[in-house]
RNA sequence: GCCCGAAUGGUGAAAUGGUAGACACGAAGGACUUAAAAUCCUUUGGCCAUAACGGCUGUGCCGGUUCGAGUCCGGCUUCGGGUACCA
């Protein structure tokens, strides 16, 4: 007997198997390969010829040339990430990334423990289940609730209740899910069924919302209007009874959903707290054969096919409508040469236009492609032997790069490719190619350069636009334009006629002859068109520069909107460092022993430089830089035995502008290979401190004293002081506190 | 709604619980120059005072811990990012 991994009803001997179909079989199969096709509900645009992603999707419309898009089941290939749903949130334990990352990968992953609860129908032999995290709460139960998309909702619904359904299901079928979500008018009808309350025997009407979704849990829900806010919703708009369930919870005006309280109304469960209810209930419904304890998880499979050419081609042709491997010496397949990237006249992807795009023997190959993700996610294991034609990567160089140990990225992918690309590498550790199960070791986010992005207004269903100020008399849909098309928010109308054949016949309503564009500040990302170029900075003022100001804008993890006031400060700080090496002949380095002060300068920079980088702190690195040249300026110091390391520490900095210096200082080699200056600690040292001295912690006079002076001698030195006497008025300090090299602090 | 993060001068920011505003940008004044550019010098949180020394105040708001809080704790406010009916 087999209980097939991803479908646990699934059940069959082996005898069973065989009698099976090739097809049969390999239908079963399908629910347990990492790689299946599954089916799946789409955008899909008839007239691009093309599934469109949730956010190419605008009210019904393609953000691309406006076209309809409709809800559409189809046959897709999907990675089955689902099954590895808890070993990607246990591996986040080990994981030195930010908490904030690994709390949006959790709430994704989104594991809820519960129960589900068979749930007979009346005066019929069907039973359906539900999943639920208040097990509790059976006893509150006044309705039940399908998602539209659910098999049920056509077994169940009622003669007298069909045409209600249908109409009502067809509605829902013309909105995306993002928009059935984001619009939250309560929306519903009457199956005509009833269930039975498996704990109390009464009866309970079976309704159908779009509210419950079909690929979450069963597609089905219990409803307890008393303790949770959607089906409170759901219930007031029907006038469907509210039970409240919690001792002194007030139900009249919105639902009590946490988790707290002691129960009431609820049979065998009255008096206990939540948590004990939620128990007993459990071990309740396992002795009486009621249901199960499950774990549900939020995270979806990965769709990965697309309907576009640029991408790697599957491997796989069909023979009688089975998908079949091709044989790995027949790899690699690559893409076919075609004259159109676009759809077929059938609606077929790009690939359809492909002549002889079928096996040697003549059956057809695979004509959707894989997405980005596919080549993202595993890129860094090739990076380790990019060479080796016979795999991935060979198991001598994975031995020794083993995973990556630092990846600075935007929290932008943590959704996406960093929960992809550790999917993929516990596949793979699984297939033993591979010895970690996790792809990077440690992780910083640097934060995002945010852009200013430009808007056009078109009016919906038309190919006209209209300018912002006017925009809010039509109804509009908000389009990205690119901001190289607009200078101080008026938009270059030409330019935006050959930007797409979708507008070269665009009209537009103006306002005092201009099209006024609106504007946002929002991550800077090619798809929101807000990209600024930096090729007109390095053109002004070199890469360096532009590297050392990124650095010196602030910390690496925090975001902030692309400006570029203050570039000059850093590029003149190049320039002071270049004007201390040169004269007006050239190049020139003194080689005279360096002073107590110039060690002192470059020593601190030493140090400095060498902590910061180990904490990602770049921008108080360009400041030491800042100070350390500044000190040496203002010593005229051009010696060759300070300036060569500080050049060292700068390279990581400002490689091109060092590797010069380097050179003009006679060295042959690169500097990249020259080796970290390491700080003496005994030209830090200094004999004197200035003491803050300080009366209820306000600083109010400085005075020094040697290095080593012992704490009794600051005390009385201090208390002496002529100023301490103002600030005394004559009391007696109830304490003094002497931080060696800090501070000192008088208390009155 | 939920989760995460942030809030310090005109601006970007700095500060292992120990002198708040380092380092820059900008601004103002000055030097050099026929002039400009470049470079250099001075001032630059706010308020009060001034011949001068100086004083008060100040890190989004309200409390707390501490000899001492931008920093730690509790409660708010605002902004940014992510996510979206997950039962």
């Amino acid at each position: 007997m087999l209980n097939v991994a991803c479908s646990e009803e699934l059940a069959f001997t082996a005898k069973e198997w065989k009698s099976k179909s090739l097809l049969e079989q390999q239908n079963i199969l399908m629910s347990y390969r990492i790689a299946y096709l599954g089916d799946s509900m789409v955008n899909w645009c008839p007239k691009l010829g093309t599934v469109l992603a949730n956010d190419e999707v605008s009210e019904g419309l393609s953000l691309r040339g406006g076209y309809p898009v409709e809800q559409k089941v189809m046959r897709q290939w999907c990675l089955r990430i689902s099954a590895y749903a808890q070993r990607l949130l246990d591996g986040l334990n080990i994981l030195d990334w930010s908490d904030s990352l690994k709390d949006t990968q959790r709430n994704w992953i989104g594991r809820s423990e519960g129960a589900e609860l068979k749930f007979k129908v009346n005066d019929s032999g069907i039973d359906f289940t539900v999943f639920t995290t208040r097990a509790d709460t059976v006893f509150g139960v006044t309705f039940m609730v399908l998602a539209p998309e659910s098999e049920l909702v056509g077994q169940l619904t009622t003669p007298e209740q069909k045409s209600e359904v249908d109409a009502y299901i067809l509605n829902t079928k013309k909105r995306t899910e993002r928009e059935r979500i984001a619009d939250r008018r309560v929306t519903g009808v009457f199956s005509g069924a009833y269930a039975v309350n498996p704990f109390t025997n009464e009866p309970i009407p079976v309704w159908i919302s779009d509210y419950v979704l079909a690929g979450y849990g069963t597609g089905a829900i219990m409803a307890v209007p008393a303790h949770d806010s959607r089906d409170y919703a759901f219930a007031k708009h029907f006038n469907l009874p509210i039970i409240p369930l919690i001792e002194g919870a007030d139900v009249s005006e919105e639902s009590f959903d946490a988790k707290e309280g002691i129960m009431m109304n609820s049979g065998f469960l009255n008096g206990l707290n939540v948590k004990e209810a939620i128990a007993k209930t459990k071990s309740y419904v396992n002795e009486n054969n009621l249901g199960r304890i499950k774990v549900n998880y939020r995270l979806r499979d990965a769709i990965f096919s697309r309907q576009r050419y640029w991408g790697e081609p599957f491997p796989v042709y069909y023979k009688d409508g089975m998908p079949y491997m091709l044989d790995e010496n027949k790899l690699p397949l690559e893409l076919p040469e075609v004259n159109n990237f676009l759809p077929t006249n059938t609606g077929e992807p790009p690939l359809g236009n492909a002549k002889n795009w079928k096996t040697e023997e003549g059956y057809p190959l695979e004509l959707n492609t894989m997405p980005g993700f596919a080549g993202s996610s595993a890129y860094y294991l090739r990076y380790m032997d990019p060479h080796n034609d016979k795999a991935l990567v060979s198991k001598e160089a994975n031995d020794y790069w083993e995973q990556v140990d630092l990846y600075v990225g935007g929290t932008e992918h943590a959704t996406g490719h960093l929960i992809y690309s550790r999917f993929w590498n516990k596949f793979l550790f699984d297939l033993g190619l591979i010895c970690k199960d996790e792809p990077f070791k440690r992780l910083i986010n640097q934060g995002m350069i945010q852009g200013r992005s430009n808007f056009v207004y078109r009016i919906k269903d038309t190919n006209t636009f209209v300018s912002c100020n006017l925009k809010d008399k039509y109804d509009t849909t908000e389009i990205h334009v690119d901001v190289n098309m607009v200078s101080n928010d008026i938009l270059d109308i030409d330019k935006f006629k050959k930007w797409s054949p979708d507008y070269a016949n665009a009209a537009f309503i103006l306002e005092e002859g201009k099209y006024i564009c609106g504007w946002a500040v929002e991550k800077m990302s090619k798809s929101m068109y807000n990209v600024v170029n930096p090729d007109d900075i390095v053109e002004r003022f070199g890469a360096d520069t532009l590297r050392l100001y990124e650095m010196f804008l602030g910390p690496v993890e925090q975001s902030k909107p692309w400006d570029t006031n203050g570039i000059d400060g850093v590029h003149r700080f190049l320039k002071k460092l270049w004007n201390l090496c040169t004269n007006e002949n050239g190049f020139e380095f003194s080689h005279a022993e360096a002073t107590k002060d110039e060690l002192k300068a470059l020593h601190k920079l030493i140090k400095k430089i060498s902590w910061d980088i180990e904490h990602f702190s770049y921008n108080t690195s360009v400041s030491a830089f800042m100070i350390c040249v500044n000190e040496l300026v203002g010593l005229k110091c051009n010696k060759r035995s300070i300036i060569e390391p500080l050049i060292i520490l700068l390279t990581p900095f400002a490689p091109h502008f060092c590797e010069e210096i380097w050179e003009a200082l006679g060295n042959k080699d690169s500097i990249c290979d020259a080796k970290w200056p390491e700080c003496n600690e005994a030209y830090l040292q200094e004999s004197v401190f200035t003491y803050p001295i300080s009366f209820n912690g306000r600083t109010r006079f400085m005075m020094d004293f040697a290095a080593d002076a012992s704490i009794e001698d600051i005390k009385s030195a201090a208390l002496a002081n002529p100023a301490a006497h103002k600030w005394l008025e004559g009391k007696i300090p109830k304490k003094i506190i002497v931080v060696p090299k800090k501070i000192v602090n008088i208390v009155i």
